[in-house]
DNA sequence: GTCCTATCCATAGATAGTCTATATATGTGA
DNA sequence: TCACATATATAGACTATCTATGGATAGGAC
């Protein structure tokens, strides 16, 4: 029985930009948004998340900055900058195309 | 400017099998399926393509059997398996409950 | 008859992205 | 003090796709 994958590869970035448009977040409680937006389904695991947030960092998709957390722990705080507004514009474009065309070629008939 | 990808990543062995349902098929022709399917929007490159053939033969999702093509042409005829339905229904479920849970986490607001 | 193009198969190696496993550290409550 | 949830991070394995080749042949153009 093959493992139920955690995510679809190639849209853990695109996840992820979404997240922080709703507000700026550490990766944890990023982790944390996309599991309950997902409604348990999407799991991120850490060995994804955080070469993802490097990723994003790199092409200033991202910026970071480490605060204190509303319960008093250190945290690096992400937030979206306007390249990675755009970015993510491109993504979910692309993404929406790609599904439809995956649709098509799954019809019936 | 990235460039656009060719398919997303883990979906190409359900399109194969989806391709296969309507009738048995060499691999070019396979690849040429998907593509007018999509209306031109997914590329199966060889490289993606025969190497996943190898799989879906190994895990018996698929047989293979030499042929002549109408053109007159020698070629690896590809059908679907009674597991490679059941594989494909699993596969098409799998997907539909991952882009819903993306959707979720893409949702407005 | 020879060249060109489309058809057809296949593999090696590079690359990218995710997952597993592990390590570290700290605040809170029992 | 111990367990647990929170929080960051990396190394290495694994999988899947893409790039780049190589080869073979049928049919049409010249």
């Amino acid at each position: 029985m093959p493992k139920k994958p955690d995510l679809l590869p190639g849209t853990l970035d695109m996840l992820i930009l979404k997240t922080l448009t709703r507000a700026p977040q550490h990766g944890y409680g990023i982790a944390l948004s996309i599991k309950q937006f997902s409604q348990d389904f999407l799991t991120v695991e850490e060995g994804s998340l955080y070469p993802a947030l490097q990723r994003l960092l790199l092409q200033g998709w991202v910026k970071a900055e480490w605060k204190k957390t509303e319960t008093n722990r250190r945290a690096r705080f992400y937030t979206l900058t306007a390249a990675g507004r755009k970015q993510l514009d491109r993504e979910l474009s692309q993404f929406e195309q790609m599904i439809a065309a995956i649709g098509r070629v799954l019809q019936k008939a």
